[in-house]
RNA sequence: GCGGAUGUGGUGAAAUUGGUAGACACGCCAGACUUAGGAUCUGGUGCCGCGAGGCAUGUAGGUUCGAGUCCUAUCAUCCGCACCA
């Protein structure tokens, strides 16, 4: 028997033995309700964890364990999202294969999440970049590649439907998403070659190739999504990115759009990660309006979203790119636009974004005609104009918004306008609120009312549409990299096939050397044997050479762990019914356009095609805050070895330089590890403050060259899983970012051993007896257990450990041995400190796992109070306290509380105007 | 510029519905025990004031018997998006 809290001799002790015992083997058939709790899965990277990365799964791993005492079969796997490209670069660098240094860096995850005692069930582990996993991504993504999206039914389908349809209509009632223009009869469709009919599916398809201007990057020699381009420069590395066309795979998510808004209203997210997503989407209803080009044949149409300002049109503006502007240039102007068409080409997109404020534009010499009163307005071309938002065209109301403002003072174009005093004439007011002037059939009316009149009469007259418009583009779904799933398409004569299911996975071969290949290709393509397939004479066969993003195989892998072994299907749709959405998914909120937007699409299509029962995969997500750094600063005397304390840097000449974390105690420097740290600072001399250097302190990002990571492994050894685990939690809300400060972790220590306490005296050994509790001792049992039981459940973990300490501390104080409490407690505490309440469950004479008690219940009858400590105020003000029986009434309280002799120095004689009194809570005396 | 979040002691923070602001810890101060200890225990600790008392939740107003909590304005910090018509 342990007497002593010999926490790494106890914690080893029982991390052996769940392991052994198979404890957190979840079956898939149980009459108990299910609960599913999900950590987004860590990328295995080669740093391995800092104290940032468990606060997630600390938290999710104790809701896990809470559920599971509430009587629910708790569904809570982990898994690693291996593919990507550190591991690539890494592999360029050192010619090591991906595979084995992903497979070294799980070794390492594991080891370091076992350190922890989470209650995984690891038989469910999952591993993206293995064949037996991404055979069904490749599967999923022949799901997308097979089906169209039916926007009258607003659901996908099988291609095979859409083929039908064109046989025997053509696409008169399908407009084409990917050509709007396209019209066919099913003749015209029956009359087309295979290769001309898989053309036009491919305009239709989920998944589809297309040419497309796509982030290039020719550092890293691959094409970044746009959220992995920040500002110009790409996300890592910061390495400049180009345009550059290439054929790429796409998802057509954009057909998804309004899902997508539409299932963030059903599920339980911050509303700073639902509008990002919104944001991002970016939905805005408008109208298309055609204008005539003066003398010519060409119209040009435009987007806006406020047709009511068609009046107030003083020019319009096209993207330097429009396909127009060929065309309608005149001779003299032709010059002119071909320098500026030039100058856009040749700026970059960091110079473009870089310099927002910087207006430039181009004169076409062409004219424009307002349909509604004819006015004549030149067309300018600019690259404030996006070629590929809306129409790539606008028309300028310089009255109303700030840029074409800007533009028409910077060129010096008359501005018109249409809203009267809201226009001061010195900058655009855009407001929706003005009443119309100047605007013909729309004087007197207020914008808003116009927007829908302007609206209607243009359908009327045939002049356009009105129209909804999306910022999301559709995602590229093409890496140029080895280290991600290839495509299970085959190239048949230039023509995209889907592989035969049986054949997959489709592995990736082994490679040489890992550089792309020319031009942007992946390194696949210089695999020959394995891009070209054998064929008969005048066929050919090849295969994708590029690879699928890193956001494929997480968009679906919290099916997997439903169903992790199956080789059948990458999921049973019995199994996917049972376990259904994830109920808490827990993770970082830098996942909030990429991977949470990808993984509700592919849960949305794999629900239209029948395959699953529910479209959003997320019920409930929380995201944990970041820990930054807390990084520690020495300062040394310019040109010497000397070290100057904080306190006293300003009066030297100083350079910065971060120091250790770990050998630094709150700020005070370890100047004995300092020297032995680095060899250059054996000799250092130091000037100190009161005998002590003190450190100056940053908060800034964790990173190995700042010194300010702190490892788990370090403090889990120094103080144990369990202390380690609370103190992550007591630290503060799971959602809040933090500076990681290891001082403070004693105190969760202290708590620990004092709860061991407790149960074991150093002398007497177990002390734990088996006397009737009092009412004291159930009274504070009873409100602990009211308390976990509502902080656990709303994730309030650091209250929750207040709460431990609080019981903790009272039962100390009553010197409480006795088992009906104390085992009570344990259950309680178990799901924070698993390793020492299952020690303490079996020495108190438990033969299972505490892992399967029940949830202790809360009993209301142990925690009523009869007497109420009463805070009595006078005109508002707290002056003292009276103990009242709380059923007193108001009248009775009201003569208790006057006659209180603090209340009569208050009242100085005077008759209270009236008396405030809310039973159980507080009086109020007002003069 | 747009959107979101957050501002409370020396520090991390608590206050779930408007009802005793600062729970629980860290740190600090004093003491006990032990001959050293980074062990354990006890007491104290928002600020000003000898005291009665006054002042305190970024700032300025407002609603209310009563505001950290609701409303209006404003400042600061952090995050996301950003020439999206």
């Amino acid at each position: 028997m342990i007497m002593e809290y010999n926490f790494r001799q106890l914690e080893r002790k029982w991390q052996d033995h769940w392991v052994k015992s198979g404890a957190y083997k979840v079956s898939n058939d149980s009459s108990k309700p299910k609960c599913y709790v999900l950590d987004m899965f860590p990328y295995p990277s080669g740093a391995g964890l800092h104290v940032g990365h468990p606060l997630g799964f600390i938290a999710s791993d104790i809701y896990s364990r809470y559920k599971r005492l509430k009587g629910y079969n708790v569904l809570h796997p982990m898994g690693y999202d291996a593919f990507g490209l550190p591991a690539e670069q890494y592999a360029i660098e050192t010619g090591q294969h991906p595979a084995v240094t992903t497979e070294a860096n799980i070794r390492t995850f594991r080891k370091q999440l076992d350190n922890i005692g989470f209650s995984y069930d690891w038989s469910r582990e999952i591993n993206t970049s293995e064949p037996a996993y991404y055979k069904w991504t490749q599967h999923i993504f022949l799901q997308l590649f097979g089906s169209w999206y039916n926007r009258h039914a607003a659901k996908a389908e099988s291609i095979e439907t859409l083929v039908r349809i064109f046989e025997s209509e053509g696409n008169l009632h399908q407009e084409c998403p990917g050509d709007r223009g396209l019209r066919f009869s099913a003749d015209t469709w029956n009359g087309w070659t295979y290769e001309e009919q898989q053309q036009t599916l491919m305009e239709y398809r989920l998944a589809y190739l297309a040419y497309a201007e796509v982030n290039w990057c020719p550092a890293l020699g691959t094409v970044l999504a746009n959220d992995e381009v920040i500002n110009g420069v790409s996300e890592r590395g910061g390495h400049p990115v180009i345009k550059k066309k290439m054929r790429q795979w796409f998802l057509r998510i954009t057909e998804y759009a309004d899902r997508l808004l539409e299932g963030l209203e059903t599920v339980q997210f911050s509303e700073a990660m639902k509008d990002m997503q919104r944001n991002w989407i970016g939905k805005s209803q408008g109208a298309e309006i055609k204008f005539n080009v003066a003398g010519s044949l060409e119209n040009i149409v435009v987007y806006t979203t406020r047709p009511d300002t068609i009046f107030g049109v003083d020019f319009m503006v096209l993207a330097p790119e429009h396909e127009l502007v060929e065309s309608i240039t005149t001779d003299e102007q032709s010059q002119a636009v071909s320098d500026y068409r030039e100058y856009v080409q040749s700026r970059s997109e960091r110079e473009r974004m870089a310099e927002v404020k910087q207006i430039t534009g181009c004169f076409t010499g062409a004219y424009a005609v307002n349909p509604f009163d004819g006015r004549k307005i030149p067309i300018w071309i600019s690259e404030y104009v996006l070629a590929g938002y809306g129409t790539g065209a606008i028309m300028a109301v310089p009255c109303g918004d700030a840029r074409d403002f800007g533009f028409a003072k910077h060129f010096n174009i008359p501005i018109t306008n249409i809203i009267g005093d809201a226009f001061n004439g010195e900058e655009a007011n855009a407001t929706k609120d003005a009443v119309l002037q100047n605007s013909d059939f729309l004087n007197g009316k207020p914008m808003r009312e116009a927007m829908g009149i302007v609206a209607e009469k243009i359908e009327q007259l045939g002049l356009g549409r009105r129209q909804v418009n999306f910022k999301m583009r559709d995602a590229g779904f093409s890496r140029q990299r080895y280290w991600g799933e290839p495509f299970p398409i085959v190239f048949r004569n230039g023509v995209p096939e889907a592989m035969d299911v049986a054949d997959l996975p489709l592995e990736l071969p082994h490679v040489e050397n890992y550089r792309p290949g020319e031009e942007g290709e992946g390194p696949l393509a210089n695999v020959t044997e394995w891009v070209n397939l054998p064929s008969e004479a005048g066929t050919s066969l090849r295969r994708e050479t590029n690879t699928m993003p890193g956001y494929a195989g997480s968009s679906w892998y919290f099916l997997r762990y439903m169903d992790p072994r199956n080789a059948e299907t990458f999921c049973d749709r019995k199994v996917s019914d049972y376990w259904g959405q994830v109920d808490l998914y827990i993770g970082g909120t830098e996942h909030a356009v990429g991977h949470l937007l990808y993984s509700r699409l592919w849960t949305k299509v794999l629900f239209d095609l029948g395959l699953i029962g529910f479209e959003e995969p997320y019920r409930k997500l929380v995201n944990q805050g970041m820990i930054t750094g807390s990084s520690r600063l020495v300062y040394r005397v310019r040109g010497t070895n000397q070290f100057v304390s904080a306190g006293l840097k300003d009066k030297y000449e100083t350079d910065e330089l971060h120091v250790d974390v770990n050998i630094v105690d709150g700020v005070e420097l370890d100047t004995e590890a300092f020297k032995k740290w680095r060899p250059d600072y054996a000799n250092a001399q130091f000037i100190l403050e009161d005998g002590k250097y003190f450190c100056g302190t940053l908060s800034e990002k964790m990173s190995k060259s700042k010194f300010n990571t702190v490892n788990p492994d370090m403090l889990v050894d120094k103080f144990g899983a369990d202390t380690f685990r609370m103190y992550e939690m007591f630290l503060g809300p799971v959602e809040q970012s933090k500076p990681w400060e290891t001082k403070g972790i004693e105190g969760v220590h202290r708590f620990l051993k004092k709860t061991w306490r407790l149960f074991f005296d150093e002398n007497k050994g177990l002390i734990v007896n088996n006397e009737a509790p009092g009412a004291e001792e159930l009274k504070t049992l009873h409100r602990t257990i009211r308390k976990i039981d509502d902080d656990t459940e709303r994730l309030s973990f650091n209250t929750a450990v207040s709460a431990f300490m609080v019981c903790v501390n009272e039962l100390t104080d009553q010197k409480c041995s006795k088992k009906a409490v104390l085992e009570q407690l344990l259950v309680l505490l178990t799901p924070y400190a698993p390793h020492m309440c299952e020690e303490l469950w079996q020495a108190i004479g438990n033969s299972g796992s505490i892992l399967d008690a029940a949830f202790p219940v809360f009993e209301e009858k142990y925690v009523v109070e009869s007497v109420k400590e009463y805070p009595v105020s006078v005109n508002g003000k707290l002056r003292t306290t009276i103990n009242i029986a709380l059923d007193a009434e108001a009248a009775e309280v009201e003569q208790i509380a006057l006659a209180n002799e603090v209340v009569q120095k208050w009242l100085e004689g005077k008759q209270p105007k009236k008396i405030i009194f809310v039973k159980g809570k507080m009086i109020n005396i007002v003069i």
